[in-house]
DNA sequence: GATGAAACAGCCGAGCT
DNA sequence: AGCTCGGCTGTTTCATC
């Protein structure tokens, strides 16, 4: 994980589709040895896939929310295997603090909201906080810039 | 924005470096013809972009926390002006309840969250949650299913 | 929206440093 | 061992129907 590494994942971020040419010339390496690099970031995991930005209000979902949600500790396994299979589910983070797991949903509406936070009380106390506007847009974050060249990742 | 619209998002969203002819082959059309509809729906800004997932850990980024934030009103085109320049904030958005900003954020280890907690400090209060484990990673949620082929976009 | 041709990008070999 | 160069395959784009 050299600084050529993180300048193929930075570019890679921010254009999944980009042709392997356009990096080459970038980082000034030839493209199958780009190719290489970007083979052996997917073998080590450093690159976990590449998806599609879509415009959720676009697709029909217009209420992006927060839930936070204390959860009774006998029913954790049975929340998380529940909480995977809700398509609507963006994230799910188990956290510190008051309320141990927080949830990014999206709906249609308020009424769909509702009602999923509703089937959630079985498994604990939850806080919903609903996204007015969003002042920075789920992204990702670049790799670590650093001096040294130590260990890979 | 039909079904095959949907199929087509549905695939992309899975792995953004997906041929077209795969993508032809699955909504039993042609190449051209779902080059095209591509176009269009970048065109139309339903989807946003490629990017790529990489693993945080992997990229040296060890903590994974949500800050709860309640903004001093006075403070809010300050703050976002400034929110949006760190490159560590991978989300922050305006909610409804008690805290009016949710911003997450990933750092190299505690030390960097905490010194980047205390710059807050001077737009409100702040209350952090440290992110144990993933149950849900961030993923990109499908576009709705409907049955009625109604308006586009 | 489909077809066929042309342009382009990516992959695998050989040879070089 | 890793990089570059050349030829070959597969993918995308464009013009036409």
């Amino acid at each position: 994980m050299d600084q050529t590494d993180r300048e193929i994942i930075n570019m890679l971020q921010k254009n999944a589709r980009i042709p392997l040419k356009a990096i080459a010339q970038e980082v000034h390496l030839s493209i199958p040895a780009v190719s290489a690099r970007v083979e052996r970031l997917e073998r080590e995991n450093v690159i976990c896939g590449y998806t599609m930005i879509a415009d959720p209000v676009k697709m029909g979902y217009h209420i992006t929310a927060f839930i936070n949600m204390e959860l009774k500790p006998e029913q954790k396994d049975g929340f998380c295997k529940f909480i995977r299979g809700v398509r609507n589910v963006a994230e799910c983070n188990h956290i510190t603090g008051a309320y141990s797991m927080l949830i990014k949903v999206l709906f249609p509406s308020t009424m769909e909201l509702d009602r999923f936070v509703g089937t959630l009380q079985k498994y604990g106390k939850t806080q919903t906080q609903i996204v007015f506007s969003s002042i920075v847009s789920a992204r990702s974050i670049g790799p670590l810039e650093q001096e040294d060249p130590k260990k890979k990742g």
